[in-house]
RNA sequence: GCUCCCUUCGUCUAGUGGUUAGGACGCCGGCCUCUCACGUCGGUAACAGGGGUUCGAGUCCCCUAGGGAGCGCCA
């Protein structure tokens, strides 16, 4: 058997670093066992979706070095293939018209709620024998009234959900739009997919499409849920926290291996080993051993990882990532006769790539001016007259220089 | 509120019944050094609490507390 795995994005702003580990994760699953890996766009909220998400996503995981197999498809190009399903399972029974208004299903909701039940759905359309004219209907999963759905994840291990917590889920929107819990499934299903890696937010969404599967007639893939990752407040990684988005890290300086690394240690290790070759990556990353709680991020980690990548980095490497930095500083960095030695003598002392441009500079274009503070502080007495005789003395080690 | 999941230093983690509970980031200090660094040596700091099981529990079981997630015609 294959192995597939997927990476299903919403195209709804930038690519987060949450997915970003999650996508990560999915693509080391599919490269350790020589499968494939599926790039799917979420695009079915037409309001929130932009090309400009699209694109952004694609950059960061061009960036991160993800390269993908398959895809990207899109959902919304894939509306009728969903419309077919849902009818097949309407014909089949195991789906049905629902005609409850919003406001009976918030007053159902309402009054569960204040009998301290978990609101949902009670299922009185399943029978409906009259259906109202003037209704646009959704259309509801029959979802199972009793026994269980057993996951055994790959990272949480067994879990067990009562099919008596599960209502019958909405799949078609009156507007006749399916769903997302259904879209997944019917993507899943039609590309094969054998491993699903996401975020533990799913896991409740879980049982329902794996009920959906079996109503379909599809052996469920098997899944595995990683945690989130948490801000320092222990909150939800999100925008508060600082950066959250990929692309934000690489115009901050920071090398795309550094992040990949960071990413793939937070809840996982591999015993005291830090630091990771893409090839280590491969064969060591294990996705049962990602530990099961959430992880908090910490900037100050990764800061230091990206520190030991610059100091480690070959010249040649850490000038192609910094590259454009130059450019936005006005330095053409390939005109530089001297690049190597600057930065032989600066990736052991700067953290971040813009920290290398920003000490390299002087080297290639000339002082347009003096800090004013500084030179009073340092320029007075006989400082003038000793500047002029080690320019003097310098002039003899120019040739030396970097001997 | 209900359901599911989680719980070792501040943070990321090792640990699979017997360890002085290990490593890393951070922080503090020593050494190296004509500067800044690199490097290097050392220190700081944890098993959420309570019951069991066991000769022995961070490791197994139960309870409590705390945290996270979900409960939409969002994804």
């Amino acid at each position: 058997m294959t192995v597939i795995t997927r990476f299903p994005p919403s195209p709804t702003g930038y690519l987060h670093i949450g997915s970003a580990r999650t996508a990560l994760f999915s693509w080391l699953y599919a490269r350790k066992h020589g499968g494939r890996f599926v790039l799917r766009i979420e695009d079915t909220d037409r309001e929130r979706s932009s090309e400009e998400s699209v694109q952004e996503i694609l950059d960061g995981m061009s960036w991160l070095g993800l390269d993908y197999d398959e895809g990207p498809y899109f959902q919304t190009q894939r509306m009728n293939r969903y419309q077919e399903v849902i009818d097949q399972l309407l014909d089949a029974g195991k789906a049905y018209h629902c005609y409850c208004t919003r406001e009976e299903l918030d007053e159902m909701r309402e009054q569960q709620r204040a009998r301290g039940d978990k609101p949902r759905y009670d299922g009185r359309c399943r029978h409906r024998s009259q259906p109202p004219q003037d209704i646009p209907p959704v259309v509801r999963f029959k979802n199972p009234l009793d026994g269980n759905v057993v996951i055994d994840d790959l990272v949480k291990g067994r879990i067990t959900i009562s099919n008596n917590e599960l209502d019958d889920l909405i799949i078609a929107r009156s507007d006749g739009t399916p769903t997302y819990n259904f879209t997944v499934v019917v993507d899943d299903m039609d590309m094969q997919i054998t491993h699903v890696i996401r975020g533990d937010d799913h896991v409740n969404n879980t049982p329902r499409q794996i009920n959906i599967l079996k109503a379909l007639g599809v052996e469920p893939p098997r899944y595995a849920h990683v945690p989130m990752i948490l801000g320092e407040d222990g909150k939800r990684l999100s925008k508060r926290h600082g950066a959250v988005s990929v692309m934000q890290y690489r115009d901050d300086g920071y090398l795309p291996q550094a992040l990949v690394n960071y990413l793939m240690r937070l809840g996982w290790s591999h015993g005291d080993q830090e630091i990771f070759t893409r090839q280590e990556m491969i064969d060591l990353f294990d996705i049962s051993s990602v530990q099961r709680g959430s992880a908090v991020f910490n900037p100050e980690k990764l800061l230091w990882l990206n520190y030991e990548y610059i100091k480690a980095g070959k010249v040649d490497e850490l000038r192609d990532h910094a590259r454009w930095h130059f450019e936005n500083a006005g330095i053409n960095i390939d005109e530089q006769a001297n690049w190597e030695e600057v930065f032989r003598v600066n990736q052991q002392r700067s953290k971040t790539l813009l920290e290398l441009v920003d000490r390299s500079l002087f080297f290639f274009r000339e002082i347009d001016g003096y800090d004013a503070k500084s030179v009073n502080k340092h320029f007075k007495g006989q400082a003038g007259e000793i500047l002029v005789e080690l320019r003097g003395q310098l002039e003899h080690v120019r040739s030396d220089w970097g001997k």
